[in-house]
DNA sequence: GATAAACGCTGACGCAGCGTCAACCGCAAG
DNA sequence: CTTGCGGTTGACGCTGCGTCAGCGTTTATC
């Protein structure tokens, strides 16, 4: 008996492209190439036809099946514990994933069942968090419990709309700060509207503005490694000194 | 704070590459193309890809990534639901995976921990199991328990060079089989051969020959599709009818 | 014996998400 | 002036085929 790629296609349950394509890969040669060009396959075929499918069924890539059914000496028992251990690589990344998607599933749920006054609420709390992760032990250290408690219930007291003037004032800052670094005079009367802005950022959540502490926090900015990096980042380099000096300045008139 | 590709692949952990293909592809603009064509991204660029990142790590595809970020409406949950869906499909499928690689490997080391003539004894046993499932009822209706029983006795006791002779036998009876039917007569010497051939394959399992026998056994192999589809797959259509035929007027001698 | 339908063949492109050349340009340092 | 390190745009390669297009063969029908 013996079968063209329709035959051959049908019986197996594949299509005669991947015949075709097996052919070329040389994973499976007709057992004849009659006058007319045409593939033609006998039971031989069939049955190695069988093998390979058996193994794509285990989902090994073609080239190892080659190994498997042509390579007399090929360790066939390696080969699909190998295959085993990648799919046991496979399954833990999948539950993994599983994971994470199902948290974020549930993040967005919470996010839904929210007010927006709710939601920035959360918002604010999460600023607070990140905030007392970064420089909660220095900033009680240097302005004690109370004070920072006492900035912290501010904040919370923040209406959405407060809060946004709070980043603009922010940014009109960092704009200021740009263009003054470039005359470069921390002194200069540019510099003394940075420090009158940055005054006015503090004061969205500092309970009681004084002179000494400004120039206090001024300092921090330059010392501390991650204060230095967020203006920094934020503006350019040098940021953090020139804001320093500009406020030393303010607070010594 | 600006980034080249170069700068920003550091930061975010991808490649170059990995930066233009999603420019490419519209799913991350750089914020400016200065004037010798680099690509400059900014802090809004970083925070894009952070999020592009994530949902990747979430093992999402690039285009529904896409409408995740940038279609206000897009339903993310929904998204991810599927996604989740989809997940669990995989997660299935490599279960399922797992079980038959593992089935596969321990077959192997059954197999490998046999000698030659246990593997012979397996091979037969399937080969009687596989015969009983098939036509067990049957056969044992027409020629009894005991003759079933016996014939399948006689098969265990085979020695692994009886067996290939039974093998060559039967290749033989097809190649004749084959070339008397171009001849088209099943009283001919051709269809003597046949008959003789078939006779001497039986013999290998049959503990005792007998002509009504074996025409009982050539009506059945017409009547009976099972029968009837392997000597037609194996040689060609009509190839019961002529072998029932042949093998008729041989016992009729 | 002609014709149409059904089959066969060989390229070649497309898919996802980049890796990896090749060929070329811009800019600062030695 | 070269060298080296950035940047750029193509274009091919990988996997396992699906899906044309264009052309030859076999088979069924009239």
């Amino acid at each position: 008996m013996t079968y063209t790629v329709q035959k051959l296609a049908e019986l197996a349950g594949v299509s005669k492209r991947t015949l075709r394509y097996y052919n070329q890969i040389g994973l499976l040669h007709p057992a004849e190439i009659n006058a007319s060009g045409y593939r033609i396959y006998t039971e031989k075929e069939v049955d190695l036809l069988q093998q390979i499918l058996f193994f794509r069924e285990l989902d090994l890539d073609l080239d190892t099946i080659k190994s498997i059914i042509y390579s007399p000496d090929f360790d066939r028992k390696k080969a699909l514990e190998e295959h085993r251990d990648s799919l046991l690589d496979k399954q833990e990344h999948i539950r993994m994933l599983l994971g994470n998607v199902e948290k974020s599933i549930q993040a967005i749920e919470r996010k839904v069942e929210m007010t927006d006054s709710e939601k920035f609420i959360g918002f604010k709390e999460e600023k607070i968090a990140e905030n007392e992760t970064n420089y909660g032990e220095e900033i009680r250290e240097v302005y004690g419990k109370e004070a920072v408690e006492a900035s912290n219930a501010k904040f919370r007291g923040l209406t959405e709309e407060q809060y946004r003037k709070m980043e603009a004032v922010e940014q009109r800052l960092f704009e200021k700060l740009k263009s003054a670094m470039q005359a470069g005079d921390p002194t200069g009367p540019e510099a003394l509207q940075i420090a009158e802005l940055h005054r006015e950022w503090l004061e969205f959540t500092w309970p009681a503005y004084s002179k000494e502490a400004h120039a206090g926090l001024a300092d921090m900015y330059v010392q501390d490694e991650r204060f230095k990096a967020y203006y920094e980042n934020n503006i350019q380099e040098g940021a953090a000194q020139f804001l320093r000096d500009s406020i030393q300045h303010y607070t010594k008139l």
